[in-house]
DNA sequence: CGAATTACAAACCGACCGTCTATCCCGGAC
DNA sequence: GTCCGGGATAGACGGTCGGTTTGTAATTCG
């Protein structure tokens, strides 16, 4: 093969990016380095000059991602004086509002993602933006606590706990996936979005806020995602 | 090497434990089927015969440990006429009271299991201890809802929120661990602990509860699990 | 007591991660 | 423009490890 030489920086970001592809249609383990510099067209002394590992690839893939994720929602943060719980109420409707935007590669991600056999992936997504955001939401948190209006007694600790409320509801995500094409599908993405209700029920309890007073899923949205591509 | 016969529940057991221990020591992946089988004393052919995979054979262990776990718990299920407050306060003093009985092994375990490098181990038995508390903690809940004292819209998806919370601990619990030996040792137990309350708080608010009804740790319970022995 | 089944031994296979050496290219020193 | 040093790349190679296959001893059962 003939020598390409290329800026590291975009190198690896062409291999980030055959790694992504391949790691959201065969999951992580069942993708191999050489799937990966064949796909980019790198030899496998190239891959190991950007990357010390699989493993280290994948960190900084997922990295990458939530960078991308806590981004789109960064806009949040930067209105001043705005009050506490709608700051909060904004940050979750920016985060909606990515999801909607992007729902087919969002669908076509979550097919892969939350298949039992890509544990692992999921997890280190989960990782990584959780990772990102948590000092996001530290300071809506905190800023709340001095208003009065949240009633925590440790702004970190509570928005681990909230992000980590995420994770909660992998299975029935995945649930609803698995009954992604069968008669069933409308009553599970129902009972998803039942479930997601829930969720943000349980973040205005945690921060000492009446019922009600965050709004994490609108009518409807479950469904939006969940019926957008046919694998 | 001469052929050594057994009963099957025997040997899967005794290779199950052989894996526990390797797997609590160096971890999941960096043991090997060799290695497991060297302690066990059994071949490959041996080990194929009773488990399909590596991977079956983690799952296996974490459904025993799950099994050995939801059985100390178990008798707060079974005392009749409890009220529900009082049947969910036994069944987390249960669990505390195990947690202090074998604080030592507990420890060394956790040592291991929330390094980095073991998150797939971790994410696994924790998988294992969701799947069978769920249904305890749903009959709970539900009874507790039925009595009108917790207010939750769905019994299910309360109690597989509260058990995820368990996971939102992880990285404080391994701040706390990583911590030990160092001067830091005192300080990181307490954090822990102050984070442990608040999830227990948490937990409070989740189901509806006033502040305080549930007691999820006792003061200077952080302290005793992670000061049992030296690595 | 013999046939079928179960439990086990051990050689073997193939996949795959990571290494190693040999080049090649580019940018700066001069 | 020339030279040169190090970053970037190629591709063969090695060693490990999960899993398979084949053969055989023990056990159960008709």
């Amino acid at each position: 093969m003939p020598r390409m030489v290329k800026h590291p920086e975009v190198r690896r970001g062409e291999l980030l990016d055959c790694a992504q592809a391949l790691f959201l249609e065969r999951g992580y383990e069942r993708t191999t380095i050489n799937d990966i510099i064949g796909k980019a067209g790198v030899s496998k002394g190239g891959f190991y000059h950007h990357f010390s590992s699989k493993e280290e690839m994948l960190e900084a893939l997922a990295a990458r991602f939530a960078e991308a994720a806590v981004a789109s929602v960064q806009a949040a943060l930067e209105t001043p004086d705005l009050a506490a719980l709608f700051r909060l109420n904004a940050f979750l409707a920016q985060a909606r509002h990515m999801k909607v935007e992007d729902a087919p590669q969002l669908r076509a991600m979550f097919d892969v993602v939350f298949k039992p056999e890509n544990l692992v992936l999921y997890h280190r997504l989960n990782a990584a933006v959780v990772a990102v955001m948590t000092p996001v939401l530290v300071r809506i948190i905190a800023q709340g606590k001095e208003e009065g209006v949240f009633n925590v007694p440790d702004a970190q600790a509570a928005a681990e706990i909230v992000l980590q409320l995420g994770a909660s509801t992998h299975d029935a995500v995945a649930r609803a996936i698995a009954a992604s094409g069968t008669p069933e599908e409308k009553a599970a993405a129902d009972a998803l979005e039942e479930r997601l209700r829930f969720q943000g029920l349980a973040i205005d309890r945690i921060l000492g806020l009446p019922d009600g007073s965050i709004l994490f899923v609108e009518p409807g949205s479950a469904q939006v995602v969940m019926a957008a591509p046919r694998p």
